[in-house]
RNA sequence: GCUGCUGUAGCUCAGUGGUAGAGCACUUCCUUGGUAAGGAAGAGGUCAUGGGUUCAAGUCCCAUCAGCAGCUCCA
């Protein structure tokens, strides 16, 4: 006997196995009409899945109304899509097709080159077959017979999949709908008639099973919704982040550029994004000063010795700038990390105990050779400068040294007003030799880690194979505007460079003998190119006062208040404040909408009223009108909001073209 | 690095193998105004670069460079 509970609290007994569409249909026809999936005491079921026998089950029905039933169908969208591309191309071999976040995508294997131009043929065909509304049926096989089905088919990926990826599965199942049999997991709706709305995005490469070495199969990207709203609510989504990007933005507000004649992924910071920059530094400074670390200076190159001695040079030979080679035996690289520098004035002397934790901090440029394909305005570029430091301490001092890191990237990050991340604990994989030191140090490194944000209540997702080859780390990691992710702050152990093979750094302890330091890597912001970058999406381009490169305009009504205008301006500047005047023949209109357009914070206009009474009419960009005030009036409000570094307006959620993958994984 | 797409004025973009276009921005002139676009005139081009096909190439073909999307990578 089965109990099935309903969300309402009421249960309904039967005495044989059921379905969710067999118990839909014992409540209503209309239900069992519009049933598309299941949930079965949480997890996300088809609606043709055998329920247990015995026993009790929460059962929610899934219909359009339920976001859970989206990915479903989603996936029968990607099914019905490959039905498609298999009609109107020959040799079509199949691979995976799942769901991710904001759609799904196919992968391909066929000799004709998909382009745009074939979206809209195999849209129309789509749209043949889901009004069709031929049903998804299941099959289920066992392994003999599932692969007898693949190699009749003639699928080869399939037959490779079902060897090895599923070579410990004893059954599997497909899903036919007419013509079409795919090797899947499920579950799928049971007919097409409920896709309301689909489109194909884009195609793209990918390599069959992720593997660069293995053929490059056609992706087609899509989204599929229930309704024809929704999907235009998503694209106007998708539009709207694009706008947001920084690579738009950061050209139509002047704050940086790339020039192929310089380099690619080389950042020209214009004045404006300077303006920005260097208060990012100092606000950083101030902290660095507050937490007593040393500031230091070291140069943007050194001999390869010095990274042969860290273990960077066998790493980064497929990511450098080639050394340069300056006489026989002497040869320098463009520094691609801080550290070695940063250790070599640690050793430039003995050192006591006391001097612990010695931190030494930076904001050292350092460049490095990133594949062409992976460059992407300011998030990933091939030289950029870090917030960087490098604390020494002793094994005692580790945790309350890594703590403190932790809590200043989040003070640091929370003051942007910026507190959309995740905490990525970057493990090593263990199955991998590109990491430097023995094992039982890393495990060491990697407790003290999971210890350090136990304590501090942080909820941190542990990651093998994202450590850096001399330690574990832990990344605050934030998604740009498009979803794609971003690792920015950083705060890594290090028990590696300062070992006997490395560095061999040591101290002299309290018992007059030497002892090693452990190192800890830290970087609040990450790369200040990269944190601009998502710092001008987290915004879209409006900064908040205290950054803005321009903070106020003053606008004149007409050329007749200028000189007053500018006595004004001159006294805003006096008072520290980013300011310029529009005192061209343009009506009032005209040059607020500029103002506007361009971000700026407040816009002070003057007119009679305002010389008589010795005021402003003070125009706020985001409240608008604000009524005239007294200039030392003004002055205060603005000073107030600067010193307070007021975040009043950011920007969340992206595009969902992130890839992760949807609650609903449909492939084996 | 790989696959695909793109490259025309400062910006956003039109452009059938036959004389290079628009809007915005810019310059000048008129207008002197009250909270998101006043009017007129003008200037601005190695059609990414280099080859090729053709009587003729922005347009077709090849290569290179760069950008975009995705994949792979990110020590």
């Amino acid at each position: 006997m089965l109990e099935v509970i309903l969300p309402d609290g009421s249960k309904k007994e039967f005495d044989h196995a059921v379905t969710p569409m067999e118990v839909a249909s014992d409540i209503g026809p209309g239900l069992a009409k519009a049933t598309l999936a299941g949930e079965i005491d949480g997890k996300v079921v088809g609606f043709d899945t055998k329920l247990p026998e015995e026993g009790s089950v929460h059962l929610r029905l899934l219909t359009k109304k339920d976001q859970e039933a989206l990915g479903v169908m989603r996936h029968s969208c990607a099914h019905i899509m490959a039905r498609a591309v298999m009609r109107l191309f020959d040799g079509v071999q199949l691979a995976f097709g799942p769901t991710i976040e904001g759609g799904f995508y196919y992968d391909f294997d066929l000799e004709h080159k998909l382009s745009e131009e074939d979206f809209p043929a195999i849209e129309a065909e789509m749209k043949k077959i889901i009004k069709q509304d031929e049903p998804f049926e299941r099959i289920e096989r066992n392994r003999d017979d599932s692969l007898q089905v693949v190699k009749d088919l003639g699928q080869k990926y399939k037959i490779e999949h079902i060897e090895t990826g599923l070579k410990d599965h004893a059954s599997m199942s497909f899903y036919q709908q007419g013509e079409f049999i795919d090797l899947c997991r499920g579950p799928h709706i049971p007919k097409p008639k409920a896709i309301g709305a689909f489109k194909i995005l884009s195609v793209a490469g990918a390599y069959w099973k992720g593997d660069s070495n293995n053929r490059q199969l056609q992706r087609l990207y899509a989204t599929a919704f229930f309704n024809k709203e929704d999907l235009e609510a998503h694209l106007t989504k998708i539009e709207e982040a694009k706008r947001r990007d920084h690579r738009v933005l950061g050209k139509q507000l002047d704050l940086f550029s790339i020039n192929p004649l310089v380099g690619q992924g080389l950042i020209l910071w214009s004045p404006k994004g300077t303006i920005i920059r260097n208060l990012l530094t100092e606000f950083v400074s101030e902290q660095l000063k507050k937490f007593e670390y040393l500031p230091v200076v070291t140069p943007n190159i050194g001999k390869v010795d010095l990274y042969k001695i860290s273990g960077h040079y066998p790493y980064y030979k497929d990511s450098q700038f080639a050394p340069i080679h300056q006489a026989e035996d002497e040869e320098y690289l463009l520094k691609p990390m801080n550290c070695p520098h940063h250790i070599m004035i640690y050793k430039s002397r003995p050192r006591s105990y006391r001097e612990l934790p010695y931190r030494l901090s930076e904001f050292g440029t350092v460049y490095r050779y990133e594949q062409s394909g992976e460059l992407n305005g300011m998030t990933r570029v091939r030289g950029f400068t870090q917030d960087d430091a490098h604390i020494f301490c002793t094994d005692e001092q580790v945790e309350d040294e890594f703590r403190k890191c932790i809590q200043m990237t989040q003070y640091v990050l929370s003051s942007l007003g910026l507190t959309d991340y995740r905490v990525r604990l970057g493990f090593r994989d263990p199955d991998s030799g590109k990491y430097v030191g023995k094992e039982a140090v890393w495990d060491q490194a990697e407790s003290a880690l999971v210890r350090v944000c136990k304590n501090m209540g942080i909820t941190a997702t542990a990651e093998a194979g994202e450590a850096a080859f001399y330690g574990p780390k832990a990344d605050f990691v934030v998604n740009d505007c498009l979803g794609r992710e971003w690792q920015l702050g950083t705060v890594q152990l290090d028990y590696n460079l300062p070992s006997a093979e490395r560095f061999d750094l040591e101290y002299i302890g309290p018992d007059n003998q030497p002892h090693r330091p452990v190192m800890i890597h830290r970087a609040p912001f990450g790369s200040l190119e990269r944190f601009m970058g998502v710092l001008i999406e987290h915004f879209a381009g409006a900064f908040p006062l205290w950054l803005a490169p321009e903070q106020v305009r003053i606008l004149v009504v007409s050329q007749k208040f200028e000189e007053y205008a500018r006595k004004v301006e001159e006294e805003l500047r006096n008072a520290g404040f980013r300011v310029s005047g529009d005192y061209r023949p343009e009506k009032i209109g005209a040059k607020i909408r500029a103002a506007q357009l361009e971000l700026i914070p407040y816009m002070f206009i003057i007119g009679g009223r305002e010389m008589e009474e010795e005021s402003v009419s003070v125009r706020d960009r985001i409240d608008g009108d604000l009524g005239s005030m007294k200039i030392a009036q003004a002055i205060d409000k603005l000073r107030d909001e600067v010193q307070n570094r007021v975040v009043r307006q950011v920007f969340k959620g992206s595009a969902g073209l992130g890839t992760s993958a949807a609650a609903t994984s449909d492939e084996y």
